[in-house]
DNA sequence: GTCGTACACCGTACGACGTACACTGTACTA
DNA sequence: TAGTACAGTGTACGTCGTACGGTGTACGAC
């Protein structure tokens, strides 16, 4: 055993940046990213704040770092499925992933240079879409709508308060119908009104607008 | 005059909530998010750092302000004509006025009460669908998925450091590809060249992408 | 003219933040 | 045994959001 062999086996009791950025994903996931201080995730590791540096150059870096975590718990399509099979898998498992980690969301737009599960992924889902008879160009295209898609329902999936049928019927009631007087927004009455009494349940939403960009995107490609 | 009309008037030299978070709007689209702090945004407007909490309770007040304006921004589905046309003008608005303000795209996702331009668009959303023969519930998806794609559109712009197509070639030719070694890479080494070659521009991205939507959504909709 | 009140505005201070810097102790090599 | 490398830390600085308790000015009432 090597003299590094040996200091790795000596670091899995002590820190690392596995363990570092692992536990600033749970924080970050309690907590939200404002509860996520370099301070408090020392502490959550036993450590002092500054050791923390000693696997992340500052806090930026700590936060790419994490934004690549969440980009590795994303499924890659499967290789041997059609290409819409494949490509509903990855987006309801990113849309998923993105659930249990909104704070990346809005993390991502001030995060410039990919990590590489980010590129692995890129590679992935470029695959897919070649190997499925698209062109370079209409890919991309393939790639930048589907992308747009996951991330932005997560988005405004994110921003809302609820997360089942039950809980929205009561928001709506509770708290978004009295906003709204009914001469001034007659339609979102009305929609509200009429989810309400169909029991609307969003969490079909998501599978239903993936559907209809998968089946958009269908004649672009060149079948062989 | 009345007395409150004449404090109006005097305060037009002083401040008030609507120059404290436009200015606020103008130092983020300068600096970034970070870069807005309390003291800084007083010190732009001329006052001590507390007087702002004379117009906003605290600073997540004052972002979810922020966060309208920019709604405000958006320009409404004009009324007079067919809602394709109608929602691709709302929707290329919103796009040039995120990208105008980046740092406002990852806000949304910590900010749950929707403000009153907010309210005020999506009503406006909403009658245009309706009108064009949406039911309430396919006017509901149809909203989802615009928002979807926008968003996510937004987003992705956003992350990428570059704005034109020239700007695009270079980062490729210089950053990128270095970093994609291409047995690992293929696929991704292999669509950075040939968009290189063509002279891919991003810019027509969106448009692209939006019609695709928007034929898609076409079907679900009641001709008269 | 005087006074009470309301309001716009601010100085100070506190605790928490990110992190530069200089320091420990320990494990290994020579 | 001395030297070196590295994991980890304590202290301190400047900045942040903001609670609290002011100050000055304009006003209507008398």
């Amino acid at each position: 055993m090597s003299a590094k062999e040996q200091r790795q086996v000596a670091s899995d009791a002590g820190l690392n940046k596995q363990r570092v950025v692992i536990e600033a994903v749970r924080i970050a996931d309690r907590e939200g990213v404002d509860g996520l201080s370099m301070r408090r995730l020392a502490s959550a590791l036993g450590a002092g704040a500054m050791s923390i540096y000693h696997y992340v150059a500052n806090k930026d870096q700590l936060l790419d770092a994490m934004i690549d975590i969440v980009f590795a718990e994303i499924e890659l399509p499967p290789a041997d499925i059609d290409w819409q099979s494949a490509m509903r898998r990855e987006a309801v498992s990113a849309q998923q992933v993105l659930a249990r980690h909104p704070w990346a969301i809005g993390l991502m737009e001030s995060r410039t240079t990919p990590g590489p599960a980010n590129l692995r992924h890129r590679e992935a889902v470029t695959a897919c879409l070649r190997r499925a008879g698209f062109s370079v160009l209409m890919a991309t295209h393939a790639n930048w709508m589907l992308n747009s898609y996951v991330y932005g329902y997560a988005l405004q999936a994110a921003s809302l308060p609820f997360g089942t049928a039950d809980e929205l019927a009561d928001m709506t009631e509770d708290v978004y119908l009295p906003q709204l007087p009914p001469d001034e927004f007659p339609y979102l009455n009305e929609s509200a009104a009429a989810l309400l009494a169909d029991g609307y349940d969003p969490t079909e939403e998501f599978a239903f607008g993936l559907d209809l960009v998968l089946a958009a995107l269908e004649p672009l490609r060149a079948s062989e």
